[in-house]
DNA sequence: TATCATATATATCAAATGATATAATTTCAA
DNA sequence: TTGAAATTATATCATTTGATATATATGATA
């Protein structure tokens, strides 16, 4: 009963309101993913959003409340984005978790894991880049921290740890694991935020194949040395 | 003759004026590399910069005209410290490099460089994220970019890249040496973004060595698979 | 088609922000 | 010490930006 302050309208959510609406609604949430994801929340104006997604300022505050409402609903929409990319998979690795895993099984589920969490960061159709969003949420943390680092980066940096751990054989520790665990993850993403550069020099390409190559090569290599 | 703006007081470079002024300029320097490093160039407004630095507005223009200008003298800053920090080893590469190497070398080469780039940017003190302001300019241009692709980033992808072509012993085409090189230098850069993450659940301690570590690893793998 | 909830548009505000004109003060060398 | 150059401080602008009050239009449904 604190929240909502008496006069302000009842923000639409995704169900109420007539299909129109949700549209409109939707078409905003798009254009922010997309500017707030290539510029962050700072650097993008309330009125740059409008503009693009062809509604008038109001608009925004009808549907989200403000800016910080608008940049919210966008980590949410990455969080479910992801859990839908993610789920086939994830299924299993939280199933199998339970039971203790030999090296192969582990080295064979961190193999499908990267080769998935790839392609799904490599396609995200268009100007819209969902991990450079999420990447620099976690290197400077903004409204969305809470949200991004809860519900994506603790458990996949957990999931890829264990994983590591088993993976080598008992030749890692906790802690070693971790931090190849970040590396990985981190060079996913890395890559991702170079990749426009990439393209000034290289051709801008299908480079999916050529990523999920090398991560199986430091994969395969977990074993060997550490 | 088109440039300076004929009422405009010239800009105080680090070598004319008094010394109580380079002092200044320097402080101002600092704390815009630790704000602008830390939240982007549109996060941090001239004035935080202005009263983190014990001075008043106009100082900021006196010295360096405006806010981008500030901006891109935090970056030359970035681009001399990493030059200075490099150098012991630059040298050697860029001496070496003229001969073909036998894999071993290159190998060598690249552990040395790595775990010198490590070091230096896990190293630098404090609150500074230099390695942050780059990847932060790499991800979505802004004032900076162009300075920093053209003084780090390319040039650092080159050197990794033909280094890394020469280690795997002719297994990697240059686009497969390119994706790895990418990828490696990312990791480190997102680690570092990381860091602050990691530390909440582990312990904040050094972790250059275990990054260290890893990266050899990959480096050691690259002559076996590709 | 009458009615009300839903949705869009207009006009405007207050605060924040980058920047400047201009005055006062400090530094250093002659 | 003094005077010109260098530096710092005060006061103020013009824009930009997030936000809102309020009016109009649209859609669903009885």
């Amino acid at each position: 009963m604190t929240k909502a302050k008496s006069l302000a309208p009842p923000l639409r959510t995704a169900v109420d309101g007539y299909r129109k609406g949700e549209e409109t609604r939707a078409r905003i949430l798009d254009v922010a993913l997309t500017e707030f994801g290539n510029s962050g929340f700072s650097s993008v104006t309330t009125r740059q959003i409008a503009k693009k997604a062809g509604v008038n300022l109001p608009a925004l505050t009808y549907y989200f409340g403000n800016k910080r409402g608008l940049y919210l609903a966008c980590a949410h929409a990455i969080v479910a984005s992801y859990r839908d990319g993610m789920a086939p998979v994830a299924e299993v690795y939280y199933a199998t978790l339970r039971a203790p895993l030999v090296p192969d099984e582990a080295r064979t589920l961190l193999k499908r894991l990267f080769a998935e969490l790839a392609r799904f960061l490599l396609s995200t159709s268009g100007a819209q880049n969902p991990a450079l969003f999420v990447q620099r949420e976690i290197a400077s943390p903004g409204p969305a921290f809470e949200i991004l680092y809860a519900e994506l980066w603790r458990p996949g940096i957990e999931l890829v740890t264990s994983l590591i751990i088993q993976a080598s054989n008992g030749l890692l520790s906790e802690k070693e694991a971790q931090v190849r665990a970040v590396l990985m993850i981190s060079s996913l993403t890395g890559f991702l935020s170079g990749l426009p550069v990439i393209a000034r020099t290289a051709g801008k390409a299908d480079y999916s194949g050529l990523v999920i190559a090398a991560l199986d090569g430091q994969i395969e290599a977990l074993e060997r040395r550490g």
